[in-house]
DNA sequence: CAAATTATGTCAACAAGGCTGACATATTTG
DNA sequence: CAAATATGTCAGCCTTGTTGACATAATTTG
């Protein structure tokens, strides 16, 4: 049974009038990043699920192959989570082969991570997706305007 | 203990070159988005933990404010989730005040969703953060410039 | 060299927020 | 009246985040 909080009509208290740009806030390009940002990981999400994978080990691999030989450490301050959630999905990639581990070259405690050739491959699998709709959305947009739109995507970023 | 799987020296399965622009994929962008909308929702939910909520709620209040009679299954189609998900958070928000519910004034078995005044001040006060990151971002882009990045930002979205 | 620090791994437990599938109720529609 | 629709609800599962404590090996420091 639908629980019967409605009320059959608005009291005082019930606010009808939609919240606009005319709040002073952009609402508009804060839809956008969310809506943008859905779309842009369904693509590999998708791809993931046919390897039982999820989006961290998205992240994990994708960080590996961009930069090869990062310790943990680095990878933990990447990706901003704690050892626990990392090292989940770090041993699954490890023990199905898409990450090697190799003792650091001048500090053996550190695990240096290197993707494999199978690694690799789903790395770029999962970026080609997103690679095709980025070039699509800047369809028609020349250099000029590209360095704008990566100007305002940097400048969301907190610097550290 | 740490697990032995390291080895001491890469074997030949081991890539230790960078992913990188050279294989033809955009990988400064693909990591700025990632970048930018971790950081672009950090600042709401910092907010939302202060009332024990999460970044579903924030969703949930957001669209309802800006589409107050909204309904249920609009709601559902907008977030694209699960009724089940929503109702999780959506009981929680009416509970606590900050959204009501009205019979449909056509259909009674609808719910239509409406801020109350709580509800309208939260929306404001999770949007502020992210429109001054936003404004922050669009500093020095003129109007020609930030209707490129809104039209970039479209064109990662699915089109229905 | 002994002690402290560092890099990593691991265990147990918990929470948010997705999911599925089944089923119930009230209401509207054909 | 029967079927379809809008919503709610139950039980249970999964991923991925969290905390806190503790263990090991290796390096650094006093």
């Amino acid at each position: 049974m639908p629980s019967d909080r409605a009320r059959k009509i608005p009291d005082a208290d019930t606010i009808t009038g939609p919240l606009s740009e005319s709040d002073g806030i952009d609402f508009e390009i804060i839809e956008m990043l969310y809506f943008a940002y859905r779309d842009f990981t369904s693509d590999p999400d998708a791809i993931l699920a046919k390897f039982g994978f999820g989006r961290a080990h998205h992240r994990v691999v994708h960080f590996v192959n961009r930069q090869p030989g990062m310790t943990v450490a680095d990878l933990l301050d990447t990706l901003r989570i704690t050892k626990q959630s990392l090292a989940r999905v770090l041993k699954q990639l490890v023990d199905s082969g898409y990450i090697h581990q190799v003792e650091g070259p001048n500090d053996r405690r550190q695990r240096r991570l290197y993707p494999t050739h199978k690694g690799r491959e789903l790395a770029l699998e999962l970026a080609r997706p997103q690679s095709r709709r980025i070039t699509e959305a800047l369809r028609g947009i020349d250099p000029e305007g590209q360095k704008l739109i990566r100007r305002f995507l940097q400048g969301l970023v907190d610097r550290d």
